[in-house]
DNA sequence: TGTATAAGGTTGTATATACAGTATAGTCCG
DNA sequence: CGGACTATACTGTATATACAACCTTATACA
């Protein structure tokens, strides 16, 4: 469990666990660097690095003269949240099921170790399904895992539990990134899927980061006739444009 | 112009001003941190300071034992915020131009008083506009626009103001809608945006509620080749992100 | 020719030190 | 009592130094 990591991650991580964990609530004072220089035996530039990213990264705000502070959770944008395809099917009032099409280990080539952002990995969990609605194919889920992350993902028997659900058990997820395409299936999607070859599709790829790694990288295919991506949720009223 | 900024402040955008010209492209190398302790006179550790910051915000990609380098950034829009895409593509560097095809005031319909959730409403602004970039059409904006919240909105030319920094102007927005489709381009879409048949499309429709009202409905039809849309955002810190 | 080794450049991390700027609490003095 | 001053704590920035790990290239050797 003690891997090797660097002093200012390791101080991060403590500040985190207690972020998440409830222990400090949001406008709750942080140590300051000097006593994590004490309590950690540390030098007050490492500490100030721990402090500096976090409050980049949004979790603290900070007070010349004053202190670090646990910053308000930002609203999240809930556009693209991680849903459950089994729960939201069953909250239509339908009947979810699947099919397992792959499901193994697979070697990482220099493609994947770059969406892992980890050049030194070797190996990586592979698996396909097909997510049905009323016996209908509306998803189609082609997904890698990292196993230093989730170790024991492959030992689930993913007809009862989806690959989310999983997932979200396992490990938290601080980040998410999503691209959506427009695509036509190729052969084998149309197979699967079982559609027409001039059916389009939307083409939802995912990364999600658990503690600054790639725990997975998902493609999820749906066919345009039996599924849109849909979202609503309050903004807080200022209009992004700047970047 | 020599406002008082700290020397990494000044080197990042030192850096960023190379990459958002187009004189440094995507993959071409980045000065070294001793190339910069040289050229800016300063220690290595801000150099180091400037370049890693870079890096996490997605600027840089930096290889150990090899060097720093201008990551990609591929044609992407942000998919949950509200952005100006004419902002957008010039951060790219690209060139931003538009086309106005249509421009008046039509009588509302029963779907489009549903829509727009107000019986009562007998005439709206429309608006068709081709969105460019570098010349090449990327978008299609197909948008009805609530007279009662944005009386002025015609007033606008809208070959330099685009309609959502002329809409966020005038009204907060408090909420949005989204949905996203796969489809095949409309003959006229397909001449609008200058493709082929079978190229697929995405289609982003949007709502947006301005103090309690609908103040505009929007279609954007992006072809697939030429656009993906994208988000990255963290999650809450406590990780209530389960649907 | 092929392989092992060495050298040098690059990033990654960590420390000690220094000075500046800001906010707060307390103290002194008119 | 009130204002000015001071001490203190905290963050922000900058430097010099050190060592480790990694990669590429050149060199020496079998």
């Amino acid at each position: 469990m003690s891997e090797a990591q660097p002093l200012y991650a390791k101080v991060k991580d403590h500040i985190l666990e207690n972020i998440r964990s409830g222990a400090w609530e949001a406008g709750r004072r942080v140590p300051s660097e000097n006593e994590l220089v004490e309590s950690f035996r540390i030098s007050r530039m490492t500490a100030n690095r721990a402090l500096r990213e976090l409050t980049a990264e949004g979790f603290l705000s900070r007070v010349p003269g004053v202190g670090t502070f646990v910053k308000e959770s930002p609203a999240l944008s809930s556009l693209m949240e991680l849903r459950n395809i089994a729960e939201e099917i069953a909250q239509r009032g339908h009947r979810y099921s699947s099919r397992l099409i792959r499901k193994g280990l697979v070697d990482a080539n220099p493609a994947l170790a770059e969406e892992f952002e980890d050049r030194a990995l070797k190996q990586l969990f592979h698996i396909v399904i097909v997510h049905e609605e009323n016996g209908v194919p509306v998803q189609l889920e082609d997904r890698h895992v990292n196993p230093s992350l989730v170790p024991d993902f492959l030992d689930h028997d993913f007809t009862e539990t989806t690959p989310t659900a999983v997932l979200l058990a396992a490990t938290p997820v601080d980040e998410l990134e999503h691209t959506v395409e427009a695509t036509l299936p190729t052969t084998e999607q149309q197979r699967l899927l079982n559609i027409a070859a001039l059916e389009p599709c939307l083409a939802l790829y995912r990364r999600s980061w658990s503690r600054a790694r790639v725990a997975t990288v998902v493609t999820l295919t749906y066919p345009a006739s039996r599924y849109a991506l849909y979202s609503r949720h309050r903004t807080n009223a200022r209009g992004t444009f700047s970047q």
